[in-house]
DNA sequence: ACTTGCAGTCTCGAAGAGAGAGTGCTAGCA
DNA sequence: TGCTAGCACTCTCTCTTCGAGACTGCAAGT
């Protein structure tokens, strides 16, 4: 692509600008007047044609304003924008929530997507933290009833699973700890696939059979992704339409079309956090996501994923290469404000990794 | 209130029936037609001014169809209504789905709501199984780090539950693990109130005064309540309406109108479970379902809670009495399936009941 | 190289009219 | 007395029309 004039440039970072702000197709005009731009309109209507060529942007009709492109968005993204970090409040805010379930792990993720959704009113997803290949640290078992136990298990990168076990016969809390001590020593840094040879090799008993497989199980398993939405207050307020004001006749117009807007996105987005719990697009991003370290941004599916159009990600991978660690990242509009998301993202990266350096690594 | 005459239930059930189905106002005619009444719509119209003086059903304007009130609803539900049981299929999937993950505790709740949301289109709620004050059996320590270490705390009323634990200083997993014997048999048996005295009867180590601090903290914690929402593709198909069929003009007509109010009630249910997430309504639903110990209708918050305006509750306690147990039950626009969802509802009562009786309680 | 001015195009909202849906009432019939 | 048929009336919904206004693109001017 031919680099942009500096003009250009500045006229499409403008319109970009104006358009996430106000969800409406922005004419040339207002770009002058709220940009206070040195030429004229008829000047910029010059340079939003050489846009219009270029991909840039699009009408949606004759005569109407100019909106961004996927590819547009992307060019603003690459180029134009700035990262719009967090306020120190806001950073405050969330050290302090964080800090109050550090010892909660597996409020972790609920939190970090709440915040990132709250934050950018918009829906966040994230993955558990998770290694690769697990293997085994330690294990415990308690006893819960006669029949049925609680399998804890703590694997070499610092996570800890537990499941339930249900036995076969009638056992006790001593019993159980005499395996759970039996045991330990035999699995402790082993893989699944070890474990599987182990128990090729001799003859367990029934509990400890029942025991083992819990374990290959948990080894196993898939990390699942979890999802937070800001609940945006979309209803009409009939009451501001009734009250006849018309004084702020064209920003109440504006309002009006961003509020319509707003609803399809909203309808669009649960449309998509429905697909990717389908796991139809998980898979995608993960492949998707190791070219860099930073933050990613997926712009209306970038023409790869029809299932995303209107759709962008904002994503970032969380704790250190090869160990725990996972996805996080938002979904919104292709209209987002990508500046305070990327900045969102990458601070509540940021946020995780201490976390994690604080609990599980301490290299 | 006097006794309705036996036709003017049959109209009534018909008419809440319809609108249910159609969610558009019922015209005598309309009743006549479908439901096959042996009386002409002049009668129909006649004792619908009944049932309209008497509070139960409602016209939106002057020369429209009635649609039921609240109070209508009510009397629907109690009187008229029969529960349609789930099909075997239905039953034996849902068994399925609970047998594949039997030993995961932490995804019963998960499944159950997703299951309930998923039969009836709409939302559901549940409490995760707790019993009021929890005392002591058994636990366990696990290091994970040199500084950290994980807390598995097993209830007398056989829930399990975890924590993070900080040490203060460096400690191995054999010092935690005597740490462990050490405490258990002083703390088991014990409640909040007994293990805060001990505490202050002796002097103990900085770790052990984490743990115990870890303890006390689990036994205080209060439960939260888990949602699970059914997300309905209400996108519009402007292809359906672009193709100008306009051959069933008046069924067309009723669909358009449904898919208009099916937005809107899905907005107000998202409003109504952004409220109850706020711990707002929550209490209130606690104190309210003790009455009686089957399934509780609760409709539009009758009269009470302006919150719950146009949405229904079909709740249910799980668990045996003073026991471990919890709530559960779907929130909809009060226009549900009664129903179906009282069937659903009691059905997952029931399986949460077979399920914790399997794993908690055996007498 | 820009800007001004202007004709052309398209959308949006208001207004009005007609169709249709549904009611309540009254008169008549068993 | 209980039911029905007929009918005038009301209210909403939809379709159409029309004018205003929002932008643009282009051509002529500075």
């Amino acid at each position: 692509m031919t680099p942009l004039s500096s003009r250009k440039q500045q006229i499409l970072r403008a319109l970009v600008e104006e358009y996430i702000h106000n969800a409406t197709p922005v004419a040339s005009e207002t770009l002058v007047r709220k940009y206070e731009l040195p030429f004229s309109s008829a000047t910029v209507r010059h340079e939003l044609a050489g846009l219009e060529e270029a991909d840039l942007i699009n009408q949606p009709h004759t005569s109407a304003g100019r909106v961004p492109t996927d590819l547009g968005y992307r060019y603003f993204v690459e180029h134009l924008m700035q990262e719009s970090a967090l306020s120190l409040d806001e950073q405050r805010l969330i050290r302090h929530m964080f800090y109050q379930v550090q010892d909660q792990l597996d409020q972790w993720v609920r939190l970090t997507a709440s915040v990132m959704a709250r934050l950018l009113h918009s829906a966040a997803v994230m993955t558990p933290p998770r290694s690769a290949e697990g293997r085994v640290k330690h294990f415990e078992i308690l006893s819960v009833t006669d029949l049925s136990a609680h399998l804890v298990l703590v694997l070499t990168d610092g996570t800890v699973r537990e499941q339930r076990l249900l036995l076969e016969t009638s056992t006790l809390q001593d019993e159980l700890s005499s395996i759970s001590a039996r045991l330990n020593p035999r699995f402790s840094g082993l893989g699944v696939d070890e474990i599987n040879g182990i128990l090729l090799s001799y003859d367990p008993s029934p509990t400890e059979r029942v025991i083992a497989n819990a374990i290959i199980r948990i080894l196993e398993q898939q990390s699942d992704v979890f999802f937070s939405e800001d609940i945006v207050n979309i209803l009409d307020h009939p009451a501001a339409a009734a009250s006849g004001l018309r004084l702020a006749n064209e920003d109440e117009r504006a309002e009006r079309i961003r509020k319509v807007m707003e609803d399809l996105e909203h309808k669009r987005l649960q449309q998509v956090m429905d697909e990717i719990e389908q796991k139809r697009i998980l898979p995608v991003l993960a492949s998707h996501l190791p070219s860099t370290d930073g933050v990613q941004v997926i712009i209306g599916g970038e023409n790869r994923w029809d299932e995303m159009k209107d759709v962008s990600l904002v994503l970032a991978r969380y704790g250190q290469k090869g160990k725990v660690g996972g996805l996080l990242g938002v979904i919104g509009p292709t209209r987002m404000q990508y500046g305070r998301a990327i900045a969102v993202v990458r601070y509540m990266a940021q946020v995780m990794n201490e976390l994690l350096a604080d609990v599980y690594g301490c290299e």
